[in-house]
DNA sequence: ATAATATCATTCGTGCACTAATTATTAGCA
DNA sequence: TGCTAATAATTAGTGCACGAATGATATTAT
């Protein structure tokens, strides 16, 4: 009895029936598959190489900047201090990074990678899929752009402190640098 | 590996060494800070009503498809099934759910919501911000489309079974019923 | 009929990410 | 000086999300 539930009713193409599919919910879905695609490639980095997208990330910041604080980089890769004190925590367990007290202000807490830190990262693919990259690197020049200024608009308006809708970016002038709040 | 990228010019004057962006980065920092923001309007709404984000998409699932099994609603919404046991805890323990074993077949389990689910779901917002939602109605149709369709295409471009590069998706041909009220 | 296999839901262990609370330290000020 | 603010990092507690393993059924093959 139970077994036929499946109806798979979206074939409501002219009426103005409030049932019909909303568009946001459809791009909702789709953003749910982004967001579990990349979930799923971090526990794969994570079984194959050990590190997982996030712990990665943290690695490839302090790469950039040695020295630099847990609050800092936080900001700079967007996440709550919190997870990156939790994120530091199984790094210097796995023996790639070591934090630094200061001195001067014995609350800070300065980020370097060790040596073995520096060689993991230096061999480590990027947290995305390579073949999603493939596939990028295949896109024209503006087809990336596209991409890129599309998940910016998308990512400006779900802020919930920008008051006025986000204005069409130009194509040239990436604004890259975006997160630096 | 992947020898020929294309970078974005970011040097800062320094100039020892090319620490160029790659496009691709740029498009995960913007994929993170919508990941964080859907995130973040999650424990929001927990917060205001009780339901989280994933628990108020699994409760509309079984509103518009009684008596579904976990497998479909992991498969309609991209969980696993572990995840959706989970979820679905948590709903049965606030009350808002019910399981209901098959007799014919005992590994099924069917979902319903009780009347109080009901009743939450029908004053619950959305999981997705309502400021986004607005911006995103006051959007042309083709930009919503626009979205919608680039959306669409990374998660095909992320997607580790299609073999192909992700066809050029027509816009007119969206499949989904029109607009949003 | 029995054995092997497949399916469905759940449990277990891990990790990310958050907020709120805590600890330690520094800075400000009356 | 001494008391309060503010700041930095951490800890505690919650929830999502996964794969792998488990247990209970069903289905299929022998």
């Amino acid at each position: 009895m139970l077994d036929e539930v499946k109806m798979v009713e979206f074939e409501h193409s002219g009426g103005e029936r409030t049932d019909a599919i909303r568009k946001y919910d459809v791009l909702l879905v789709s953003l749910r598959r982004v967001i579990r695609a990349i979930d799923l490639h971090s526990k794969k980095l994570s079984k194959e190489t050990g590190l997982t997208g996030p712990q990665l990330i943290v690695m490839q910041e302090i790469a950039a900047h040695d020295g630099l604080l847990v609050k800092e980089i936080a900001e700079n890769i967007n996440l709550s201090s919190a997870t990156v004190t939790n994120i530091l925590d199984r790094l210097e367990t796995k023996g790639f990074v070591y934090r630094e007290r200061h001195t001067t202000d014995k609350r800070k807490v300065s980020l370097h990678l060790t040596e073995s830190g520096e060689d993991i990262l230096n061999d480590s693919p990027t947290p995305l899929q390579s073949h999603f990259i493939e596939r990028f690197d295949r896109l024209e020049d503006w087809e990336q752009t596209q991409l890129i200024v599309t998940m910016q608009r998308i990512a400006t308006m779900m802020d919930a402190d920008h008051i006025d809708a986000a204005p069409l970016l130009e194509v040239g002038s990436l604004p890259i640098a975006s997160s630096a709040n």
